[in-house]
DNA sequence: GTTAGCACTCAACTCACTCGAGTGCTAATC
DNA sequence: GATTAGCACTCGAGTGAGTTGAGTGCTAAC
């Protein structure tokens, strides 16, 4: 038993000099930096095992060892220590979130740059509002133009959307208020995804006048499917490029196309899962440009319903537990904006 | 006289030829390639002759010669032909138009997108609201939570803001409709800049139970000065990557760093003069960063009175004609939109 | 004024060489 | 039986000499 516990004391050493390094560890480093008690041979022999093992590759004879994929999967699973942050880093953290918002979007924005330049990966945040568990509080059209006017569905849980509508005729607007009254009084509390077929019911008991605007809104509610992101954003994409993993402009450029891609940001921070957690290694990412890229997504429910996810992204050999550590002091700050926010 | 024509012929069949091929260009290739009358040997006499006017630098006594950044003034100034598009080109830069508009903003990320993928270089895309010329249409509150509520701005050309407000104390939703009711007929031609002081005036004249709303409205209304951007998006980043210049990674490093400050991208694009179209070379555009650069920009006034600025930024051998070609049919494209739109 | 010709320059490439960090294996040691 | 010292071996990275080729500048001839 013992045998085994120095084996993966050795290979978490290996993982943790090579995260910091990015250069392939040899057995002389280990057996100074780590295990001062074992010969660089003993540490030779324990690697030639992890090695085979799968733990380990070695880019060629003579060059030190280089964690798998498969070491760092065992690292995150069983190995990690959460690193404690500094005061500045959680102070830091915390000032994101202290001032009070007024800006109506920006918050992920702010969340983003925030979150990389404390950790220098690449951040992306990202706002879902899971659509069936919306409902309508109210609903409001302002006129915009003659034959235009802004369609704008506040939710009970306070989250904003706004429509552009076009009409067919023009409409006064002191009609639109009209009907904007009468409608948020009979669809409160109505499902967003509900919205549409219980306009068209509607608008076939309206009154002639009305009639065209309570038509338009029915064809033109909801925001169609995919319109579920209320919010993106990305920080410190540039980040990447002080790693020596991205030195080659051309891996940094197919690995930065991939975050200026809205889709395949998406795509990439929806694989997370049920858990407050999640990180993907390398192939796990499924996608073949991040298969050399690590993500650590986090999600948080908010009061309202919608979902705040969280990715960081960076090479393979991350600072998992800082990673984390920051994460969930970014789940406690938020949590404490939205108790005050509800105070 | 017809020496000297000769003369920026030759300077001009450099320039384009670095700007193709990012290679110092040797007096045997300009014989050879564009004047094939002449000897190499002239070629170079001619060559010696512009070095010493200051419009070609020598990188190292064998290596050919390169435009100076005063050629590139020259060459812009001068000797610009613009490059007509393809049909393929045309087409696509006008599709980008064509969609009617249905989502609120969007419109810069999709023209930043489109314009970045047609001339592989960055684009930026700025929309601002000269706040002095705003005038108030339509205000509109809506209750969000128990004392929040937004607050929607109209303006006359048709353009959103929307701002959170606090409230001290709740207020029924009839009132906030009240309130907006009025309020909107009275302040209808307001100009955004005395809105606030307008509404401190009518907050002194009101009916006790509104005095709060009012009072908060004055206090929180307008969106603070710098809040005249109302949308900013940047696409194709990651082309840079793809030139020669920065196949240095700390080259592009420093460079993506400035594309992601949002600051600094609109400190960059507001350095456009009353010019429809504006160039920037080196130097010129006025950051230690960018001092490798051009930057093309492009100002459309919207019939709303908003403002759109559209940069494009590549290193300092860009293709100015075509750049200016598509930022040309790019405001064509847009002010057929217009008028559609007011149509 | 133009050009052919020639000496010269210099980055980029190649090739042989060395250096050093690493490994694997074996035999001695604890 | 586990550990370690020792040694032969490997291989990338760095070094320096030599070669190549694209370029220049200058001069003399056309």
């Amino acid at each position: 038993m013992d045998r085994i516990d120095r084996k993966y004391r050795i290979l978490q050493a290996i993982i943790d000099d090579y995260i910091l390094t990015a250069l392939p560890v040899g057995s002389r480093t280990i057996s100074r930096k780590y295990e001062q008690k074992l010969s660089s041979a003993t540490i030779r022999n324990e690697m030639s095992d992890l090695e085979e093992l799968g733990y380990l590759d070695s880019p060629h004879t003579s060059a030190g060892r280089v964690p798998s994929y498969k070491a760092y999967r065992l690292y995150v699973d069983q190995m990690l220590r959460p690193e404690p942050l500094s005061v500045e880093e959680t102070a830091f953290i915390r000032s994101c979130f202290d001032t009070r918002i007024h800006q109506v979007e920006d918050l992920s924005s702010r969340m983003a740059k925030a979150l990389s330049s404390v950790t220098h990966y690449t951040a992306a945040v990202m706002t879902r509002n899971p659509r069936a568990e919306q409902r309508l509080s109210h609903l409001q059209l302002v006129p915009v133009s003659d034959r235009r006017c802004l369609l704008i569905l506040v939710t009970l849980g306070g989250a904003v959307r706004q429509h552009i509508l076009d009409l067919d005729a023009p409409v006064a607007q002191e009609e639109l208020y009209t009907v904007s009254r009468v409608l948020s009084k009979q669809l409160e509390g109505c499902p967003l995804s509900q919205l549409s077929e219980r306009l068209t019911q509607l608008a076939a008991g309206a009154p002639q006048d009305v009639r065209g605007v309570m038509r338009a809104l029915a064809q033109d509610t909801p925001p169609d499917e995919q319109d579920d992101i209320s919010a993106l954003a990305v920080g410190g994409r540039s980040n990447l490029l002080s790693f020596p993993e991205y030195s080659d402009v051309d891996k940094a450029k197919s690995l930065l196309r991939v975050l200026e891609t809205k889709e395949k940001i998406i795509s990439l921070l929806s694989q997370h899962g049920e858990m407050e957690f999640s990180v993907r290694i390398g192939p796990e990412t499924g996608m073949e440009e991040t298969k050399d890229c690590s993500i650590v997504t986090a999600s948080y429910r908010l009061s309202d319903g919608r979902v705040n996810t969280i990715g960081l992204i960076g090479p393979t050999r991350m600072q998992y537990g800082k990673v984390l550590s920051v994460l969930s002091q970014v789940g406690q700050s938020l949590g404490e904006l939205l108790e005050e926010k509800n105070g």
